[in-house]
DNA sequence: CGTATTTTGGAAAACGTTTTCCAAAATTTC
DNA sequence: GAAATTTTGGAAAACGTTTTCCAAAATACG
């Protein structure tokens, strides 16, 4: 590592005090166009650059925002939480901000990272973190932080939530509309907020349509038992002739459960998945679904985040993602 | 943000020097057993933790790692690099750095990323950079850097590679034991030359079994492009009953095309792919491929970058991440 | 031309660490 | 018990910034 050039070798090299040189390049007021000129073109041909740790140590802010995952949710691989990773990267670079990726397990003894008791981040975006004592850490300590979609319900903070519960009820509603009267309904974890919402969107849509609900068309357990889950509903003696899926990766694991029943999609069993992740328009048939805009609670995420950081007293808004079905072929359509 | 206990409030407390604070939590020697203890307990009653921007000032190491990918690579959805990137974070935080997450451009003009000009870092992890003025200008600036994969031959630098030319020996030997005589090949672009290195795995193993290569059988261009690829395989007077994708990605594509013209895999027709993306397993069928183990070429690359960091006179050493055929249903087997 | 005002640039302190150097205290040696 | 040696802890400087405060220089005013 060659020896960086400093604000000092500047100011000796421009005849001025140090104080001149970070006058000129911050655009501080009190010194003559010219003397700024003539240092900044110093500057610039000398590829000077401030150097972070000083200003940080000076400044109180590092120009980072701490991005922070359940390591349990493997949110590298699953393209739902990389997709709000994309959202998150694009905004923070956008605001020439650097990103610091930090993946943390979820127990409950979890204490704060590193990065944020050393003060290398100014703020965090947290998604999927399920851990109350960590959140209430993370208030003692005074981070800024906002959550994406949290697992558990942490009412009184700062947060980005999809519309779940309206989700559901669109794609409950358009298998409806499209003829089906028996519509199953698999997914994960009752004691997950995010995922109650989406099984009370699936209940409302059928009380609107006058159809009764029926526990035993709705299987729930494991995010990963799409497979037994659809079994379960097919081996019912009046089986659905739809079924609604709380997340896409559910829906592939129905595909699958079907495919392997000898059935066809559509044309002896519909499927409507949620979240609408790559695969979704990938897989065979194209799966419809009800599209999260991942990206968007991302970038909103660290805009609202960056408020937090540079706002004294803040004003706590959670702001509703809104959601839209997405038509493709795993839907038997009625004639009419 | 709350103001936070600095060691001097330590020292204070203690009722000793700054300096003694210092020797004490870091294990410096110089004072009693007692006094060490005193002011490790104060520091622990008191949350005492160092800053990370006085400390990085002082010492001139950050403790962080940057990670940079090409924006164009949608590295963040894209499976292979996503894995690559687990390993890289799992060793990252074994080793209790953090990672700073940078996607840059491709063009011949990008400048290098502001955390490396603000010696935000300590070193980066380059993944898909096929830049080479960008290369340079790294190498000038003194940056300790590694290349994951790279795209065009950067000889003199330090990099991780895998082993393309073995992978694609594997597979298309596997096609031919098999009773396959008639392979075809299809991927991305020439210009590539891990790409390119792949081909040359598909002739050697022709050459090896005494079959004549022939460039009809071989299909090139865009990375996405396999299902065309493919319909042109398919549409040969004397089409092969096995295709060899260089990737995984495209290996999927060209199922589409098969799915589309009304054949089946592997009865009709045989598929092996590259690189061993989730994919690949949940493909119907179950995709046989060439397994790229991704996490540990991310966390080996860590681990040489760390030497790099930390020695003076770095010896350049290439490990070449061995690959494996895994097998699974798309393949139709020979009787014998 | 002398005074009052404004503009300009510099000296010094501060941010939170670590490290170097030195003096005082404690211990050993005779 | 004094001298020589070792151990212990403190004062100060340094890392690279920004900011505050002040004095000198330049300008305006009468």
């Amino acid at each position: 590592m060659k020896s960086p050039v400093t604000i000092k070798d500047i100011a000796k090299l421009a005849n001025v005090a140090q104080s001149t040189v970070s006058k000129a390049l911050n655009n501080r007021p009190g010194i003559s166009a010219r003397t700024r000129q003539h240092i900044i073109s110093i500057a610039k041909a000398h590829n000077f650059v401030p150097d972070a740790a000083g200003k940080a140590l000076k400044n109180r802010f590092t120009n980072n925002i701490g991005v922070v995952f359940c390591r349990e949710d493997y949110p590298l691989r699953n393209p739902f939480f990389s997709r709000i990773l994309e959202g998150i990267e694009s905004e923070i670079a956008f605001n020439h901000y650097n990103l610091v990726l930090q993946l943390i397990p979820n127990h409950e003894e979890t204490t704060i990272p590193k990065m944020i008791r050393e003060r290398q981040v100014d703020g965090i975006v947290l998604i999927g973190v399920r851990n109350k004592a960590f959140i209430e850490q993370l208030q003692q300590a005074g981070t800024p932080f906002i959550l994406i979609d949290p697992r558990d319900y942490f009412p009184d903070c700062p947060q980005v939530v999809i519309d779940n519960e309206n989700g559901t009820f669109l794609a409950t509603d358009y298998l409806i509309r499209n003829g089906h009267r028996k519509v199953g309904f698999i997914g994960g974890d009752l004691a997950v907020p995010s995922f109650a919402e989406r099984l009370n969107g699936y209940k409302k849509a059928l009380a609107f349509h006058n159809i009764p609900y029926s526990r035993r068309l709705v299987k729930t357990g494991g995010f990963e038992e799409g497979y037994t889950q659809t079994q379960q509903l097919l081996k019912l003696s009046k089986r659905p002739s739809a079924i609604v899926a709380a997340y896409d990766i559910s829906a592939l694991h129905a595909y699958r459960a079907i495919n392997d029943a000898g059935m066809r999609i559509p044309e002896d069993i519909s499927v409507v998945g949620f979240d609408d992740i790559d695969l979704a328009k990938m897989a065979i048939p194209a799966l419809t679904t009800v599209r999260v805009y991942k990206e968007q609670m991302g970038s909103v995420a660290v805009r609202q985040l960056r408020t937090l950081i540079h706002t004294e007293t803040p004003v706590s808004f959670t702001p509703i993602i809104p959601v839209k079905l997405v038509e493709r072929d795993s839907v038997k359509k009625s004639e009419d």
